[in-house]
DNA sequence: ATGGGCAAGACTGTATCCAATTACTTTATT
DNA sequence: AATAAAGTAATTGGATACAGTCTTGCCCAT
């Protein structure tokens, strides 16, 4: 069996960064993934290299490998960056939206706020503001985009464990603005109403310095 | 022999790369770079892998390695999202700025509107640009902006070829614009005039596009 | 009891070999 | 003559083996 190619491995590893199986900070070693899949540690270590260019994950030369963490300071600039390049992004990608995804976005941001589960939220969440951007041609500020939703994914989950929820109407508002904005066309309006959630998220997390504290 | 690093090895891929040495398109056959280095396939496979995630190489698997290649599309979305993240970059690193950092600038600037050849142009520009963002924590947001400039300095080089430096008296003085609000570490007055640079070049480089046709 | 040094073990890095996929060239058929 | 198919050459992908480096734990000395 196993055709594992590294993307292929490189996927599972990092849908298990993302879901919190590994957790940040741990340290990742060859042998036991490619005994896990069943491969040589080459295939591995390109999967290791290509989740470091996702930023998943941090390579040390001749020391290993662990899963990436992000410092208070760190985070903090993740938003700062997401604040000034996602308005870019839902503008770029608007005019290209299909009805069906305009549908599923209208449902998304319903579920949303139905949903009393963490781990539905995070996935339902991250689906909705991903399927936004949709509609923007493949490119560096997609990736860059992606990336810092990776990245910032666990502290994502921390925050909202922590928070339990607190401050979901404001963000269920928040949604409903961008929503507005993209079934309307109305760019202007989806960016600026992007770019307050994201602002307002980075102030609220600034607040919680304990979440870095490890 | 040999303990050639894969950094090593993408080190100098790197610099062939962005001087031009080999250009985007060109196909990288594996072995011919191990010969050239005096080391196996192994190592040059994980420095492609590295340059893969700074953007500089497009890696098709089963089927080989080239040097990447913007699109017109791309290389605007690249202008576009400097316009946004170098201000801010800039103006996390003005505060840290050392004396001497500041005394290099303004020699840049000066040596920037002497010369006359192209090449000397480019590496001057670039080390002025990159050393306003000297100050800044390394992260994200600058390893963000390096890829940047890694992938459109082709096009910079070609425009400036193209353009034989018609643009360098306005381009001197936003320089000097720039420089003026790091020395007085006028965060505010630095971001818009880096913005404003940015933004002129966007749009005239829009205006050739007949560098994107090969 | 504590700190430094040394040695053993574990893990990463590199080289070589073989398999699989791809691209190209040549040949045969329409 | 043009096109398609098949075979061959070239290149990438993966596995195994070995060498180098780092980490860890133990022992000895102070």
């Amino acid at each position: 069996m196993a055709p594992s190619s590294p993307i292929r491995l490189a996927a599972t590893l990092r849908e298990e960064i993302l879901n919190g199986t590994l957790a940040p900070g741990k340290r990742i070693v060859q042998e036991e993934i490619a005994e896990r899949f069943g491969a040589s540690r080459q295939p591995v270590r390109d999967a290791l290299r290509l989740l470091e260019g996702d930023g998943l994950v941090t390579l040390k030369p001749n020391s290993g490998a662990w899963v990436s963490k992000l410092s208070e300071g760190e985070c903090d600039e993740a938003y700062l960056v997401r604040e000034k390049i996602e308005p870019l992004l839902i503008s770029k990608s608007i005019p290209h939206l299909t009805l069906e995804q305009n549908q599923r976005l209208t449902q998304l941001v319903e579920e949303i706020e139905k949903t009393e589960d963490i781990e539905s939220f995070l996935r339902l969440d991250r689906e909705f503001h991903l399927l936004c951007y949709a509609g923007a041609n493949d490119g560096m500020l997609k990736e860059f985009v992606e990336r810092i939703w990776n990245t910032t994914q666990h502290y994502r989950r921390a925050f909202a464990k922590l928070n339990d929820f607190a401050n979901s109407d404001v963000t269920h508002m928040e949604h409903k603005l961008i929503l507005d904005g993209i079934l309307r066309k109305d760019m202007p309006q989806a960016e600026r109403a992007l770019e307050i959630h994201i602002r307002r998220t980075r102030v609220t997390l600034a607040e919680h310095k304990e979440l870095f504290n490890d």
